[in-house]
DNA sequence: ATGGTTTTTACTGCGTC
DNA sequence: GACGCGGTAAAAACCAT
């Protein structure tokens, strides 16, 4: 654990002012209007019903416990580790044995002292990684941060990714299914559900999955885990494709406005998200004179041209009138 | 499986650079 | 003449039943 200490090196300044307040008004009535208090366990904090006044802020500091002045000090107060993070198949909480051959003094290790930390190493290694469900979402994490960097797309949604693929695997939906599927799956409906979504082909273009087998296994993931996700919104798709069309900021925002009223008009329904999308722009680049040929724009899409076109005519018409 | 809807494929003619 | 665009018909894909 010796080299352990730099996630929150960077973080050390704090005035330690913020818990003053918490420690006087204590007991069950408000100071400010006499009214009961109410402790809000989901956010650690205790509010008075009629005002709202939050008397006692309780919450849990992930930050260092410690404060240090200087990297002496720093090497000396640190034991914490890193945060918990689901985006580990162990949570990032099971031993590892450095691979450095030192000492906890930073001194080299005599060569048997070596030879046992080796054997250590490769034990730990093997009861860490032993369960085979263990495994198995080691795998999974792994693809999944493959594919999401891949994709662009944030730490965030690969931790809701990682809480759903945790879910599959407890819920023993993993049988009959593959690995990557369920990861790709579980990726799919974490971006939708995050409000970034990628398409069908964009997740089937990094997966090493069949987008039949994508979607399928998306289905089943849904409805067993019983996630709520509403379609697509248009919207979430236009400024990524704007971006890699190099579309001003005035078209981008032109082509939203265009979806809003498309959606206001009900003209939506039944159709691919994403073709909207893509027809949005389309009209609104060409309503502000910048040169896209639908070409271009089906390819970022990922939509056929005629597709483009239908949607595009639908669009102007409810727009005109 | 089936039927209805949407998307894609393939092909067309027209105008412009 | 290549290219972008618009249209059409038929095939394929999708979805709920």
């Amino acid at each position: 654990m010796s080299e352990k200490t730099k996630t929150h090196a960077d973080e050390t300044q704090r005035t330690g002012s913020e818990h003053e307040t918490g420690t006087r008004g204590e007991g069950t009535v408000c100071p400010e209007c006499s009214g009961d208090l109410v402790k809000d366990g989901e956010r650690g904090e205790t509010v008075c019903e009629d005002c709202g006044l939050v008397v006692e802020t309780d919450e849990i500091d992930r930050g260092p416990e410690w404060r240090a002045f200087d990297a002496h000090e720093k090497d000396e107060k640190s034991r914490v580790g890193a945060p918990t993070t689901n985006m580990m198949h162990d949570r990032g909480l099971s031993t590892n044995i450095d691979w450095r051959d030192k000492d906890a003094y930073g001194r080299t290790l005599a060569s048997n002292q070596r030879q046992k930390m080796n054997r250590l190493r490769k034990w730990n290694e093997r009861f860490r990684t032993q369960d085979s469900k263990e495994r198995n979402l080691k795998q999974a994490l792994g693809e999944i941060d493959r594919m999401a960097s891949a994709l662009g797309l944030p730490d965030s949604v690969r931790e809701t990714t990682s809480v759903i693929y945790r879910r599959a695997l407890s819920e023993d939906l993993l049988p009959g299914r593959s690995i990557e599927g369920v990861a790709t799956a579980s990726l799919y409906a974490a971006a939708r559900q995050a409000g970034i979504p990628r398409s069908l082909d964009e997740l089937t273009n990094v997966s090493r999955v069949e987008k039949d087998e994508i979607a399928r296994t998306y289905r089943y993931v849904i409805r067993e885990l019983e996630l709520e996700i509403q379609p697509a919104d248009p919207e979430s798709y236009v400024p990524r494709f704007a971006s890699s069309l190099a579309l001003s900021e005035e078209t981008n925002r032109q082509a939203r406005e265009l979806l809003a009223d498309a959606k206001r008009r009900g003209i939506h329904s039944g159709k691919s998200p994403v073709g909207l999308a893509a027809a949005a722009i389309y009209a609104a680049a060409r309503l502000s004179n910048e040169r896209v040929t639908q070409r271009e724009v089906s390819d970022v899409a990922e939509i056929s041209e005629v597709t483009i076109r239908n949607r595009y005519q639908e669009l102007l018409d409810e727009d005109g009138q």
